[in-house]
DNA sequence: ATAAATCTACGAATGTATTCGTACAATGCA
DNA sequence: TGCATTGTACGAATACATTCGTAGATTTAT
């Protein structure tokens, strides 16, 4: 038996999670100006985010020198997995496949990406 | 262009919406007895939460008689079509198809599952 | 008719997410 | 050197979700 381990990072955190996931090392003036092309947001409440991630051990921190770097902590598939289960459960009374559908009938996905998804799930049932 | 909506419910609502898709007219008795197969949950919580559901509009309610009747007010399809997206937004970065195998990489649907959505791929290839 | 059971309304406590102001230290530059 | 800039720490305000106790009305059963 696994430990179980609560991952339940917050929408704010998740935005966070993934620009480090993207771009490994990051400053909070990195994340920030990221964070920040698409919405408003206060230097300094990036800053506490990303102070708060830290304490609940969603990222790691170098404070060797003053301007500190972040790194995420979680895995991306893990946290990805765990939520899109969460979500399966939730919202679609635990049937994968209904969510699937009501994904690629709305978020109109490009014929490469729909070829990529038939090849996924061959391989699925040839195994 | 259409009026912007927020359907936004919380995780507790959702379970709440869930068995009212379900069972189309419920009393709070009724729900809360569902609700509780799973956890625990004083009535009067299960009662708040169905009447603060009322004053946001996701449910309506018919207080004709002493024990009040409720329903969906929002439409299952379009509240599952926007939670998704924003799901495929916040955590897989706006690629629809990158969450469907994660869903299906680990949700292990039937081969039946598998089939039909296969069958809904050709059918949206070939529209 | 009276007591028990069932229901709604309401307020309050608790926990957590989010936002930002202020203080103060370190750095960079004129 | 002295001032502006950039950074961290911290506390506090706000908002919202969740939980439940209590009061009072209505219904049901004895």
């Amino acid at each position: 038996m696994t430990t179980e381990i609560e991952i339940k990072p917050t929408e704010s955190e998740l935005e966070i999670l993934q620009i480090l996931w993207e771009k490994k090392r990051c400053t909070v003036r990195d994340v920030h100006e990221v964070l920040t092309q698409n919405r408003e947001a206060g230097y300094t409440t990036t800053l506490k985010l990303m102070q708060i991630m830290h304490e609940k051990g969603l990222v790691a921190r170098d404070t060797s020198s003053k301007t500190h770097i972040y790194k995420a902590l979680v895995n991306q598939q893990r946290t990805q997995q765990h939520l899109v289960s969460r979500m399966i459960n939730n919202v679609f009374n635990g049937s994968a496949s209904r969510m699937v559908m009501q994904a690629l009938g709305n978020h109109k996905a490009s014929k490469e990406e729909l070829d990529a998804i038939k090849q996924y799930l061959d391989d699925l049932s040839n195994k």
